[in-house]
DNA sequence: ATTTTATATTAGGATAATCTAATTAAATTT
DNA sequence: AAATTTAATTAGATTATCCTAATATAAAAT
């Protein structure tokens, strides 16, 4: 008792809004020279006035430093609250994008949801398993390309040029047992 | 013009709480007798007077019949919404739980998060991909087994033993491979 | 150095989802 | 049937996020 929410930082945790605009003003800052309310809204998709008081907000809780009129900066924990949904974000684009074939517009605005929601342990088993694909030597990308043309035609087993090139000892086998069946 | 919101339903798109709240309402629907404010409650981690006012803005949704003192119950619209959130939930929680080995607890949680933000196009690429991975000759159950093997002591081909039993002609090529690079 | 334009802020409200405390209604016990 | 317990509702606030309209400041153009 005492120690919980004294005057130290993170008492609550941020909302999944601010770690929006936490990311987008990550993004800003990387992208071009000053970071300005104009930009924020758009990315946001939010108006102006509602940038100003997220930025009151973030101030007071020391994630940005910000004066009325002046460009925004990320405080060092701000910046890495940004940094943190920007990996969140890429893992699942890319899980999104590498694995499941999703457009990219599409996946980048999924990802964006999903980054919040996701909890580490999760998201370490996305990555472990994305790894795992592209390791294990029963898989990787050529596996992966014919994901897309099972999504149009369906698995035929004699039609997969991947399988019955590289698998033939096994793929006999399992002709065998289908038929036995 | 006129047509777009005359009198006619889903004027708004339902918040992610109201979805929330109808599959939660149909599942209690599916496992007791009769639904009540008090059940509601516990399921969805808040206290009743909150139940009864969301219950208030589904009824003039009509998404629920409800008037007060009386059981819950969902309208063909309602059960609708509730199924559809079960079927997204189901869909997610099988991939958390078959593909990425994530703990039964712990999926549940996060397919109740991810639910309402993925679109069709992700689940149904998420369903076809669940499908490729048990039907492809090369995945299916052994592989997925091996995932889990990858994950505590990452992939050693040699060790491997579904690969090395399986696929020894290709896995040797790869060994050839390998040491020629 | 004015004027104009672009950018940002205040002021004041709205909505969605939640809470606590107090009250009422229904169900159960005695 | 009266008393008690359980369940549900109202009343009244709070928090987070967003809005519009009006105003102020800063930057750019004349």
């Amino acid at each position: 008792m005492g120690v919980t929410a004294a005057g130290k930082n993170e008492e609550k945790p941020l909302t999944s809004t601010m770690e929006d605009y936490l990311e987008v003003i990550y993004d800003l800052d990387a992208e071009k020279k000053v970071v300005r309310v104009k930009d924020i809204a758009s990315r946001m998709d939010v108006k102006m006035p509602t940038v100003t008081s997220m930025l009151r907000a973030l101030n007071d809780r020391h994630l940005v430093d910000y004066e009325k009129h002046e460009y925004v900066r990320l405080t060092e924990e701000g910046a890495g609250v940004g940094r943190e949904m920007r990996r969140r974000h890429g893992i699942l684009f890319r899980f999104l994008t590498d694995i499941l074939k999703i457009d990219g517009p599409t996946a980048d605005g999924e990802a964006c949801k999903m980054e919040h929601t996701l909890s580490e342990t999760t998201l370490k088993s996305l990555t472990d398993f994305m790894e795992f694909i592209q390791t294990c030597p029963r898989t990787g990308e050529s596996w992966l390309n014919s994901f897309e043309e099972f999504r149009k035609v369906g698995l035929d087993a004699d039609k997969c040029d991947i399988c019955s090139e590289k698998f033939p000892c096994w793929l006999d086998q399992q002709k065998a047992d289908t038929v036995k069946t």
